[in-house]
RNA sequence: CGGGGCGUAGCGCAGCCUGGUAGCGCACCUGCCUUGGGCGCAGGGGGUCACAGGUUCAAAUCCUGUCGCCCCGACCA
């Protein structure tokens, strides 16, 4: 039993300034933690313990799939050169120099150093499969920490590491650490989608990542609660109710638009929806040009999308494999669609045609190499008779149909999905909200054992590489997110399993002997029965007890008060504030009964 | 890195324009009082005004620079 007067529970009654979300006010003025610098935290006595209890149920669920390690911090660059990452990683790395000069590194994750012990150790296939996990601080020296504990620089992440002998194996590996996950933040009371992720530039590989639903999240899922779909924005497809076109066989028409620059101006001039227009977005590709090096290589690049359509820009990356972009200065938008922005149009725009990459001399490939890409979302598939710009200054071309007027480079898919769309696999209403994400599931594939040289030898004596996958989880993030889930006005509520206590004992009174006595035996007689409990013996007003209380995040609270003497308290529970008495004999199995249905 | 904001007591803030004494609420300490939702009264402690330089007889206040923190955009558990 832990009595409150003898700890150190910092509760404040106003947040500080610069903190914005719910978590991160709650769990300063809950004393849980305190700021050292930017991303980073000190966990106090309250924190510590929440955060113990998370890693309890990790680990709980983590042993009955996979071995626990623990790994240094500390990484040699040399380890990190072999895998290609001491270069890709960059500003992140936490990146330092021991006394004689050699260069070391804060890890910021352990593909490296788990596939380092598996090179070394792994022999025969007979010892695969193989999970490997640790819980351990992770160091990322991220461009913007923010957010209390949501994005900081030092975290405590749950790491795990599967080395299977073929691919049949990871999928088993990876379902293991799937279900694990799920379990792990089922316990954790979380409310959560699992989404599919971008698979990365390994290539064809699977991940998921586990998000949380809350406003305080940095991304966006797109879900739907009929079926169960859930994606992430930049994946998410939808079905699109069919869109009307506008009547008749006609040519391209210019007509004039004065001083009309956007959708809704020029759709509501000439009595047209935005879905019968065609945005047209003037972009630049850049990436670094290898024949001189610290040069940029520039290419334009024409988004066309459906007028009520946006851009997801991840779309677009991945669209142009990976290659970065910005919007295209007013003097180059001159120069390709000789026309100012505003009224731009894909008609008579030079753009490299379909599959014209693949063909031709190498003085052609260098030619087609500078063309523009004209990229069409798969929105403008089969439509006609579409508003498009002239590529005029005040004009606008009525009668545009795709594949007769121009002829996209590719088409492909560019769009956020938006709320109301129909769900791909059943048709239900999508749902767009934020998230947060809390694990993250992956099958890595060959990179690391390909990178860093590791092979075992299979049933036919050949040398064949570990086929890897990694699985994280950010073990602050579950509190937080737990929070974001629980709160109100006055404080927050954590589930049993993750509270730092799962009761407060609250006497209203410590000088009153009847009243302390009982709540003495009352905190006996739960933790004799296996409860954590945290006994608020300080000789304060009641009123101070209970806000604190209501503050601090212990799901059930138990008032010993003037009852007393008809031998009853009162039980109320944090989430629903509702009140119970209860007898005091037989308190602790009235109490589970309450707790545990 | 680009853009914006803020650094005065543990927390929340005022003072700064118009230079001269550092102030308020909460928290903290002592005493009394009170004891079911941050109670009341009285007394008290605590500040190199982020740091450095400059202007001035005199700088929290004006000028310059540096550092730190927060927020908005490109990355991630």
């Amino acid at each position: 039993m832990h009595r409150w007067s003898q700890l150190f529970i910092p509760t404040l009654r106003e947040a500080p300034a610069d903190a914005e979300v719910a978590s991160h006010k709650f769990l300063v003025r809950s004393g849980y933690i305190r700021q050292l610098g930017a991303g980073i935290y000190s966990y106090l006595f309250m924190g510590q313990r929440s955060i113990l209890k998370i890693i309890d149920v990790v680990r709980e669920e983590m042993n009955r799939i996979g071995q626990e390690f623990l790994l240094p911090a500390l990484n040699p660059r040399e380890l990190w050169e072999q895998s290609g990452r001491w270069q890709v990683m960059g500003e992140n790395m936490f990146r330092l120099k021991d006394r004689k000069g050699a260069d070391l590194c804060l890890g910021m994750t352990h593909e490296e150093v788990m596939t380092d012990i598996a090179r070394k150790e792994l022999r025969s296939y007979k010892q695969l499969p193989q999970i490997w996990y640790q819980i351990q601080n992770k160091f990322r020296d991220e461009p913007r920490p923010k957010s209390g504990l949501i994005r900081v620089r030092q975290f405590t992440m749950k790491d795990a590491y599967s080395f299977d002998i073929d691919e049949a194996g990871l999928d088993v590996s990876y379902k293991k650490h799937y279900e694990t996950y799920r379990r792990i933040f089922d316990r954790c009371g979380l409310k959560y989608a699992v989404v599919e992720a971008h698979s990365g530039a390994m290539g064809g590989s699977a991940s998921h990542e586990f998000m949380c639903m809350t406003d305080a999240g940095e991304d966006i899922v797109v879900s739907c609660e009929k079926c169960g779909y859930a994606a992430n924005l930049e994946k998410a497809t939808s079905q699109l109710a069919p869109a009307r076109d506008l009547p008749g066989d006609g040519a391209p028409e210019e007509v004039h638009t004065p001083g009309m620059k956007t959708i809704e101006e020029v759709a509501k001039f000439l009595g047209v929806s935005p879905t019968q227009k065609i945005k047209t977005l003037a972009l630049m590709q850049v990436e670094p040009d290898k024949k001189n090096p610290g040069q940029v290589k520039t290419r334009p690049v024409i988004v066309l999308l459906r007028g009520d359509h946006t851009l997801n820009e991840a779309k677009l990356t991945s669209a142009l494999d990976g290659k970065e972009f910005r919007p295209m200065h007013e003097e180059e938008i001159q120069r390709v669609f000789m026309s100012p922005a505003g009224y731009l149009g894909p008609v008579k725009v030079p753009a490299l045609a379909a599959g014209a990459q693949q063909l031709g001399s190498v003085t052609q490939a260098i030619i087609l190499d500078a063309l523009p890409l004209m990229l069409a979302d798969t929105a403008l598939k089969g439509r006609k008779n579409l508003v498009a710009g002239a590529n005029k200054e005040n004009y606008h071309l009525k009668n545009v149909t795709p594949l007769r007027d121009f002829h996209p480079t590719e088409w492909v898919d560019l769009r956020n999905v938006a709320a109301g769309e129909g769900c791909p696999n059943c048709g239900g209403a999508l749902v767009v909200g934020r998230a947060m994400e809390i694990g993250h599931i992956f099958k890595l594939g060959y990179k690391y054992s390909k990178s860093m040289g590791a092979t075992v030898l299979d049933k036919d004596g050949k040398e064949v590489m570990p086929i890897m996958g990694c699985y994280g989880i950010g073990v602050e993030r579950i509190l937080t997110a737990a929070i974001e889930q629980n709160n109100d006005a006055d404080g927050f509520w954590l589930p049993p399993q993750i509270a730092p206590f799962d009761v407060v004992i609250t006497p209203t009174n410590v000088k009153d002997a009847a009243i302390m006595g009982a709540a003495e035996g009352i905190a006996q007689k739960l933790e004799g029965a296996g409860f954590s409990v945290l006994l608020d013996d300080r000789d304060e007003r009641a009123g101070v007890k209970f806000k604190d209380a209501d503050l601090v995040g212990i799901p059930y609270r138990i008032n010993v008060g003037k009852k007393v003497t008809e031998g009853m308290v009162e039980v109320v529970s944090r989430s629903t504030r509702k009140s119970e008495d209860a007898n005091i004999p037989g308190i602790e199995t009235t109490f589970a009964r309450m707790v545990r249905p």
